[in-house]
DNA sequence: GACCTGTACATTGTATACAGTATGGTGTCG
DNA sequence: CGACACCATACTGTATACAATGTACAGGTC
């Protein structure tokens, strides 16, 4: 029973074990193509299959999973073409929730920005890589929630998650991709900052667009072209 | 027993069911707000809650209803601000969908659009609606599979669905919408035919942006602002 | 009369049992 | 020795049973 479940019910199972089950994927402790038997993930967090089957639809939504009618359930690959149609979405969609943020009129929420701009800058230097991408995910989710689009957000969260992925592998082999991260997310934060729309969008394409282009070497090596 | 079941099993029940729930939220024979416990929709389709517990997450993934755990399950309100959320989602999409499948090389597959182009015009001219949309449906994910990337197809599927929700209600109410819908799909193929694919972007995100445009009135009569 | 409390009911959430299908191995036949 | 059929097994898919929670209503108290 790893799952610690106080009498009265706050978080759903299926919605917790995704999430733990996410970060496991991320991480890679769960390797690619892994294969997850309902069975096993629900003795594995003390469950039994029901939640767990929702758990798994969860994560097949987010595309970290494939699933094969009636023959089970494996971690998704990754692949070049994966991570290069991952970040063809996200370009297009963060500029937009970029643009969407910049004109919001929420300066306090705003502001708050600067605060994880301290902590990204801090985990960085720490060289605590964990609490960096945490920091680095609450700060695009504070994005989203800024530019107060939900369908935006929904769509975005969910590539984030996958985006993560390859982001984490491309950390683990070149460390300096999160210093590099750090400039150009703190060069958005100030974009949107700015409250300038067009130029949130456009400042947004263009970085996002070159990162993937510096993470490319590293996928292309990992997964081949 | 509505739903017939071959001894072996084709198709999953959650995801047909799913389609069939789809289809009456679009049609609007399931109203908005309206209640829906899984035990009557079980009873309903004469299986058991499992499945339909299956097809709601998938329904919920697709925003076609909304989810209030321990509470339970509502068809998705629309509302203007939902609407502006998913056409602003959609313009970015769609114009990279058309795009990348403008720029497929796979001629004979292109060539098909012409096929749908027809089918349009003949169920526009006949008058028969379900068909029109089906076959506009049908025309969108062709361009979506020559697009040739399942990260956007997945995001934009889940689009059309709300989408279509919207180009149903408004079509209700002024017939004429799917005069204008032919009108700019069948600009759209032709920009994908040419094979230029930036000028198929921009084609697309000014026709989808004018379609937005002339639908808002409706939806602001119909759902406030 | 307004508000709180307790209880019954409806409904969701989870566990378990059962059915049906895919897979791998074994044996048999050519 | 190879190919095919058959069977055992493991797992997914579905049904059902049980637990827990939210809701509505009745009754009581101030």
């Amino acid at each position: 029973m790893l799952l610690q479940r106080p009498s009265r019910l706050t978080v759903a199972i299926p919605e917790s074990l995704a999430e733990m089950l996410e970060e496991e994927i991320v991480m890679g402790r769960l390797k690619s193509e892994e294969r997850l038997t309902e069975e096993d993930v629900a003795e594995r967090y003390g469950v039994s299959r029901s939640p767990v089957r929702e758990a798994l639809r969860l994560l097949e939504r987010d595309g970290l999973v494939i699933r094969e009618p009636r023959r089970g359930i494996w971690v998704a690959p990754m692949s070049q073409r994966d991570f290069d149609e991952v970040y063809t979405c996200r370009i297009a969609l963060e500029g937009l929730v970029a643009r969407q943020a910049a004109e919001s009129t929420e300066i306090e929420r705003k502001q708050e920005l600067r605060g994880v701009q301290a902590e990204l800058a801090e985990t960085q230097a720490s060289g605590d890589v964990r609490r960096f991408f945490a920091a680095d995910v609450r700060g695009s989710f504070m994005i989203y929630d800024l530019a107060d689009n939900r369908t935006l957000s929904r769509l975005l969260r969910g590539l984030e998650k996958q985006a993560l992925r390859y982001r984490f592998h491309a950390y683990q082999r070149n460390p300096d991709m999160i210093k590099l991260s750090l400039e150009d997310t703190t060069r958005i934060f100030d974009a949107i900052l700015e409250s300038d729309g067009a130029a949130a969008q456009a400042v947004t394409e263009k970085l996002i667009r070159e990162i993937w282009q510096s993470m490319r070497d590293e996928v292309r090596n990992s997964f081949g072209s």
